[in-house]
DNA sequence: CCAAAAGTGTTCCGTCTACACCCATGG
DNA sequence: CCATGGGTGTAGACGGAACACTTTTGG
């Protein structure tokens, strides 16, 4: 290989997944006690290097696989993250990368496998390195987006009640929705499809199961809570 | 230094930066021929290695400042840009950055000295490696943000017409606004204020001058065109 | 005196908000 | 039979969209 750019200096770069999941009430995120030093023991996200063979989006979804045992669930790059000493041990380049699961798909093995808890995002400890940030500009990016995307359906089974719905923007938006306007809204949005299924699991009446329709998104991508 | 990680990989991290300014009606980008190989000649983004010294955010500054001899400009990070062979010379991972500034307060002679020139958005070239993905991204960004944040003022002068300031909106959201409608919204945001000064460039009549308070926003930093 | 840009209000419609009660059922 | 969560409608406030003419003045 020819050699450009050699008076340069090369850095680690690592990605870190901030994986968020819905308990039904809040959200929870996915976090590890690390395994190496520097900084081994302490809390922190789950990430990795990126390895020669994979792109830095790649390397992302191999660790969100590693942690999760799932693959090609909702992923955006939340930062890459830079200042010198952000990592105790050498300099290291990280960026970051938010999930949104649902907990029914998780494998709940790779917990102990990983050493890894779901952690209520209101009683996260503090993190290694500059992970809180981390976590703090995800859930920002989250509230941004989820006015405008169809986020919340990735958080919960392929059926959902409409107060499970509600739960999840209520969680995210951490405040309280009205039950009323909520179901006005959406009965309007026709991604959103009653579906014959009752979910009785809750409540005694019953409850109708609801599914987000993909195609239908696809097809037209506009969607506003 | 102890050596930690050392059966990781290390790569080049560079930063570029995408410079926006404003004409009067349209939206420039501040785009030169890349100086060095590979690439050499093509048209590019202005970027620079990251170099030890410097946090990742410093060097997007430092490359700011080269490119337009300007300090403390508004400036986000817009993506980390790290596929295996997006730069044909040897493996870099980028982080692009986007910035705002005044083209009144650019030094005209920074032009030949980096052999820069502003382009508009819409007449951008075929340009070095990934750099026109970059640009999309960054005016997404942009026309997310404008809505919420105060960005418009920073590429107009300190004091500009109604009428500049509509066109800045115009330009990046691309459509068409209401003058009666958006003056009226301008007079209900207090963060704007209209001034004693007259401008009389651009009308026989002259137009009021208006200010951005940033003291006043920065005590309530709540802002929605 | 006229071209060119600045400046100004009203009406209508759709959207958001606030708000309280009945329903179905399992235990 | 009652506790629990599911489900429904209306009225008022508010904000956004459409729309056309008068003012000022330099040349």
């Amino acid at each position: 290989m020819t050699e450009f750019y050699k008076e340069h200096t090369k850095y680690f770069v690592s990605v870190d997944c901030i994986v968020f999941g819905f308990d039904g009430f809040k959200l929870e995120v996915l976090i590890g006690k690390r395994k190496m030093d520097p900084g081994n023991g302490q809390w922190s996200l789950h990430g990795d290097f990126v390895e020669p063979t994979e792109s830095v989006d790649e390397a992302a979804n191999r660790v969100l696989f590693q942690m999760t045992g799932l693959k090609d669930q909702y992923m955006k790059q939340s930062g890459a993250y830079g200042a010198i000493d952000r990592d105790p041990g050498e300099r290291v380049v990280s960026v970051a990368y938010c999930a949104l699961i649902n907990v029914k798909d998780y494998d709940e093995s790779m917990l102990t496998k990983y050493g890894l808890e779901w952690v209520p995002l209101e009683k996260l400890p503090q993190l290694y390195s500059d992970h809180n940030i981390m976590v703090k500009d995800a859930v920002k990016m989250l509230r941004n987006r989820i006015k405008t995307e169809p986020l919340s359906f990735n958080l919960l089974p392929e059926l959902f009640t409409l107060t499970q719905l509600q739960h999840v923007y209520e969680a995210i938006l951490g405040q309280e929705i009205d039950k009323r306007n909520f179901r006005k809204r959406i009965k309007q949005i026709d991604v959103i499809e009653k579906t014959e299924h009752i979910d009785k699991l809750t409540s005694k009446r019953g409850a109708a199961l609801y599914r987000f329709n993909q195609d239908a998104y696809n097809n037209d991508q506009t969607f506003r809570l």
